[in-house]
DNA sequence: TATGATAACAGTAATCGTTACTATTATCAG
DNA sequence: CTGATAATAGTAACGATTACTGTTATCATA
């Protein structure tokens, strides 16, 4: 049984609308200011909970930590090299877990696809460095 | 410039033509077997080489430790949720690269794609269960 | 509105996978 | 052979995350 906490609360008000994809030592930093005395456990066993009701979805960075999105359904993510920001991606997920099914024969139940490289920002500085 | 180790020769022999894609602690524990000295860093930094000179390809896994595969371009894999068994699956890359560069102003470099699901010899061994 | 069960907490210690350090050893070009 | 240095074994440290523990907050029921 779930017990409401303002804990909580602040992690999803401070994730919720954003598409930086912050890690959770970025989330703990700035609802520390909001609530002072919380810990990073808080932090993670919240963000924890939340990605197992399907709340949010934790993004596994090929880089650094990992990142927490408030979009809760599986979709795939762009990973700058450079500046290390991660994007999402508007791909047509079935279209890749149908690409997956031909010929295997056990259950693929999902699908995480990433990609990385230079982020248009990133692409537009090197641009004009040259 | 590189020089030679009979330790290096040693965790490229054992990971040579195997499709299970062994974790660093399990091909450590191999190597032990035939140079009873060797170390896990001496394993991990002959692994960090090995990926960097394209010899081998790091798999990171969704689950645990990352995976080491002898096969050097990068393929999708696929992870059994429940066996944590690694598979080789046989997907046209170029198309899901494709797919991804639909509308996205940055520069695409490359993409990892990752199934999950049951693998075929847990999916057999549970639909005999039922 | 009390009360008791327990979910959630803060603080801290521990874990895991991996990388860094250091003094020694092995390789290899000249 | 010899000197420069890549690679090593052993160990310590690291970052990200999880587990533990005693306390506090929530909330269904009385």
């Amino acid at each position: 049984m779930i017990k409401h906490s303002k804990q909580r609360d602040a992690i999803i008000a401070r994730l919720s609308g954003r598409t930086d994809h912050p890690t959770a030592e970025t989330l703990y930093q700035e609802v520390k200011k909001e609530l002072p005395n919380i810990s990073m456990g808080t932090v993670y066993r919240n963000l924890k909970q939340l990605a197992s009701l399907d709340k949010i979805l934790i993004v596994r960075s090929p880089f650094g930590p990992d990142r927490y999105d408030p979009i809760p359904n599986q979709h795939p993510h762009f990973f700058c090299t450079n500046c290390f920001a991660v994007l999402d991606l508007d791909v047509d997920k079935n279209k890749i877990l149908a690409t997956g099914q031909e010929g295997f024969k056990g259950e693929i139940q999902g699908c995480i696809s990433s990609y990385h490289g230079l982020c248009p920002d990133c692409l537009e500085k090197l641009k004009i460095k040259n």
